[in-house]
DNA sequence: TCTCCATCGGAACGAAACGTTTCGTTGAAT
DNA sequence: ATTCAACGAAACGTTTCGTTCCGATGGAGA
């Protein structure tokens, strides 16, 4: 298993080969889900794509830009709009934590992070993506601000920021498994607050 | 610089020569923070410490249980304790930050997590040590519910979740410089709630 | 039509780090 | 005095990296 069937592909001359960089980001994305982070390697993705080491890196500075291509072209998840900010954040979480379960997104965005430990790439781009206002966190906030659900002086970043935090340590620690109950736990405690009542 | 004064350690014969495993442990910090993740190879301790690479096997089977250790070996942030969950989560926040960014550990920390991704052993000691009951951010939120001062049917777990959550990922991104009034801000509304009042 | 030339897959390269093996030396235990 | 485990150092074969060649392909412009 693993291997391509069909030959290798034509080359078009004098321009960009668009198949080779479609099957070689379809590779790498194949390596990815079947051997993980670990076995990775440009070498591995060039034989899964029956393409040539050097056409890798003609189009790709690095590993690091290939692992974000990669990322960039997963589709995203849906984003519940229920008006209700209880209901969007637990639907938002439960269906981010089933598509990186079930589809190769997870993975890529973990090595991705692990990738952005030691480059410098990786790590300028998750940092501007991290702390960009469009965020799915981020808009599922400010519409429920803008219904006036949450308090006036509420900053969205600072809330968006801690969804995504709670995300992130769940899928870095393989704990995207959390039951339903845990999740609207805390999303509640973040709606209402946890101190004791007639405080 | 980065070189080391002293000649070759002595050999002890036949027991573990601790003083090897002393400056095997500080090579390895030291390696960490000058050339960070990147340049973190068995190799290069090898050479900070003026030990052989065998030595190093010998008591540690991989890069990353010698991560671990150095990791291990960190001295602790303190605990505050004030007597106020918002103050006690705000400083050690604060002095978890501070901690990162001014001595190695948050160098080694994003070294482990970035480890874990692709070595098993890290991942484990990762998972265990995320998950165990006796982090210090769970310590704090405990104590609060020994005073009666969060709600009884709060989960202490999921809210240490969430605000380790918060350190690791501006770990992951470098933003330990957060000011201390968006801290303040991510504490007030975990206490308190983001809704607004009358709901 | 014919020549140019950027691109292709493939093979090979040097550099670096991996993990292992071998060597001679050291010094505590017997 | 002898034994023996651990040491530092050096060398090994392997893997991956990123680069450099090569012949072949096929669109673009003369």
């Amino acid at each position: 298993m693993g291997e391509i069937a069909d030959p290798a592909r034509k080359s078009i001359g004098a321009r960009r080969n668009l198949d080779s960089a479609e099957a070689i980001l379809e590779a790498a994305e194949a390596v990815l889900i079947e051997a993980g982070y670990a076995g990775f390697s440009i070498e591995a993705v060039a034989r899964r794509a029956r393409a040539g080491k050097p056409t890798i890196y003609r189009w790709w500075p690095s590993k690091a830009a290939l692992l974000l291509e990669v990322y960039q072209r997963q589709k995203r998840v849906d984003l519940p709009d229920t008006g209700s900010l209880q209901e969007d954040l637990v639907g938002f979480l439960i269906n981010l934590f089933t598509h990186w379960r079930q589809t190769s997104s997870g993975s890529v965005f973990k090595s991705l992070i692990a990738e952005a430990q030691s480059d410098e790439t990786a790590a300028a781009a998750l940092a501007g993506y991290a702390g960009g206002r469009r965020t799915h966190t981020g808009q599922i906030i400010e519409r429920a601000k803008a219904r006036g659900e949450i308090a006036g002086d509420i900053d969205p970043g600072v809330v968006a920021d801690l969804v995504a935090s709670y995300a992130w340590r769940h899928l870095l620690i393989n704990r995207l498994d959390e039951p339903e109950a845990t999740i609207r736990k805390m999303v509640r405690y973040l709606l209402q607050g946890i101190e004791a009542p007639g405080r």
